[in-house]
DNA sequence: ACCCTAAAAGTGATCGATCACAATTTACTG
DNA sequence: CAGTAAATTGTGATCGATCACTTTTAGGGT
């Protein structure tokens, strides 16, 4: 029943409509100069008659190039496991930022799911990168930690960028101000009259989880509210973990009036257990996430979320690695603004 | 700053280590028949000793094959515009279905962004085909029901899969019996006691759509309930329109005791609303949705729903998509199982 | 031993682009 | 208007696999 595939136009084909050589075709194609106006025009002219697109394999195998950029993304959340979500949103966001910025400059953005904590991932990461032979990577968490991975890329000499992370020196790194965000986050929160702030963490694999426990305490301390230890509780992202966090300060004899979670994901979890106790959001307790993933706004109420840019910092990932003759050194940082975004979960709607 | 490119083996490589010709190595990678067991170990330890893996883009210029699978996905949610929502959760569950079933045999599966209601689209796909060849293509809402790739599809001989259509005369369709899920949802809250039932349909440019709300009606029909016009409520599946049939619904002097929505996100919108009038769930007003996308776990309370086994029929679809000698005659009819997960928008937990 | 066939292994052409370099045309100088 | 440099265009090799075909080796029966 396989029919077999239809012949397509191919770059000789162009040639000889158009009257030029070969070559003179992949020089308009690469919008390489030394054409001549008239000489474009007729190339292109041809290109459109024939519907002639080029064939992505023949320019990997000719060239230096493979148009390609891969993403290496998180593989936690397993087809029996879904409640995990670890990395989920982040594909979405990936998907809408850097593929977009890929597709403009006529590349393509491939997915790599790899697990995290497996001793096979850079053997994972070297397959792909021999079968495909991008021309960038780019890291996103949990991977942008892992320095197996980075080594590998700058051992096989081909370009990465980090998402999410800062302070390394490989790579190009794009990461927002984390401590900076939890500060204004919780300066928020002071400013309409809190005192009793807690914070539940983020898994401390992540360098992002101890700037934002430490933009909070700053904040605290520059306020001169009072930090208690119990209202500093761990996580780990999960939504199991705030689900803990929550039972554990709804327990406190001096409960906190506002809480900030470390990911959009615990904010679920500790609005579910604040339903489970009768605890009335935003007007016995405010909360304020991390990240602003796209479920923030479907949550009862809709979350205050400090608006982590993660398509924007693909976008410029993406960007970055698609230059041939890029101006950034090893180890470059690229911080790009957050956001404060404001919803119900912090008071009335349109405060 | 950027370095060159490192070497990798090639089949060459591998061809001189073993001690064999290169073809021979050829026939150990795709494990085809005629090589003794001694030669292909052999070739095997050599392909382990330096760590060889075969060139997509060289394979693909050799042969007749890409190990590329390509996902055609909804382009509806924009960075400015989030709240739509719509194929969203498609892409992560396709991720996780769909991918995990084409890297076990080799295979890549490659994500296109198309937009819907773009006359372009034809067009998007025919460069993708030209660019990349790949073995095989699977179209997802609302792109399954786009006529016009899939003629194109016939046209240049791609194999190709339709997710989430029925009764297509070429390709391969995978679906679920929605009528039969519908029916099943509606006769879970007949059998709670509900007989003020209310439907809010999804976009009537799916097919699914109108099955779903066949089934409710029969449903109730066989029932002997009361089916009323202004229970019925038109929606296009997104979080807007969820929030519209919800205010017609609770405006009514006969209310409905329990509402089903034809997707998750116009349940969430729901679930908005009934919080907005005061109105409790599961107490006053049960939900049930369609699709039980994973945010669903999420919302407060969690919604009862059917599941739609979209990573299931991702991984068959590429899975028949694989095969280079499918039985399946064109315009073959998968039918996979649904699933009512029950959760508490019907009622108290683990009941 | 012999012939014949099947299994196993090898040889060179090929896919469709880019690259390096050669050849030609055009432009500018004195 | 020759003479040289610069801009433009063309030629053939090349990337690394598979394909089609040929050659060699191994069996198997009378």
């Amino acid at each position: 029943m396989r029919e077999s595939r239809k012949k397509l136009a191919t770059m000789r084909d162009v040639a000889s409509v158009a009257g030029v050589s070969h070559q003179t075709v992949s020089r308009v194609i690469n919008n390489q100069p030394n054409v001549k106006p008239a000489v474009r025009d007729k190339v292109q002219a041809a290109i459109e008659k024939l519907r002639y697109v080029p064939n992505n394999a023949a320019r990997r195998m000719g060239g230096n190039r493979s148009y390609l950029i891969l993403a290496i993304n998180d593989r936690a959340r397993t087809l029996d496991n879904w409640s995990v979500g670890r990395g989920n949103d982040w594909v979405d966001q990936m998907l809408f930022g850097g593929m977009m910025e890929c597709e403009k400059n006529g590349f393509r953005l491939i997915f790599e799911l790899v697990d995290t904590d497996n001793p096979a991932a850079s053997k994972q990461l070297a397959g792909a990168l021999a079968s495909l032979r991008p021309d960038g990577v780019i890291l996103t968490p949990p991977h942008s930690e892992n320095q197996d991975l980075a080594d590998l890329l700058v051992t096989n000499g081909t370009p990465f960028a980090r998402i999410g992370s800062a302070g390394k020196e490989d790579g190009i790194n794009i990461a927002m101000d984390d401590e900076a965000a939890s500060k204004m986050a919780t300066q928020y929160l002071l400013d309409q009259g809190h005192r009793k702030i807690a914070f539940v963490s983020g898994s401390t694999d992540y360098l992002a989880s101890g700037a934002r426990l430490e933009g909070y305490r700053r904040a605290m301390k520059e306020a001169g509210a009072p930090i208690q230890p119990q209202w500093e509780q761990p996580g780990d992202f999960t939504f199991v973990s705030g689900t803990k966090a929550a039972e554990a300060l709804f327990q406190l004899d001096d409960k906190p009036s506002a809480i900030i979670a470390s990911n959009d994901e615990m904010a679920f979890a500790i609005l579910h257990e604040a339903a489970k106790f009768e605890i009335s959001v935003p007007d016995e307790l405010c909360v304020i996430s991390f990240d602003d993933t796209p479920g923030v706004r479907f949550s009862v109420p809709p979350l205050t979320a400090i608006r982590q840019p993660i398509a924007a910092m693909a976008e410029r990932a993406a960007n970055e690695l698609m230059k041939r003759d890029s101006t950034l050194s090893a180890g470059a940082q690229i911080i790009l603004p957050f956001e404060l975004i404001k919803r119900q979960s912090t008071g009335p709607a349109g405060k």
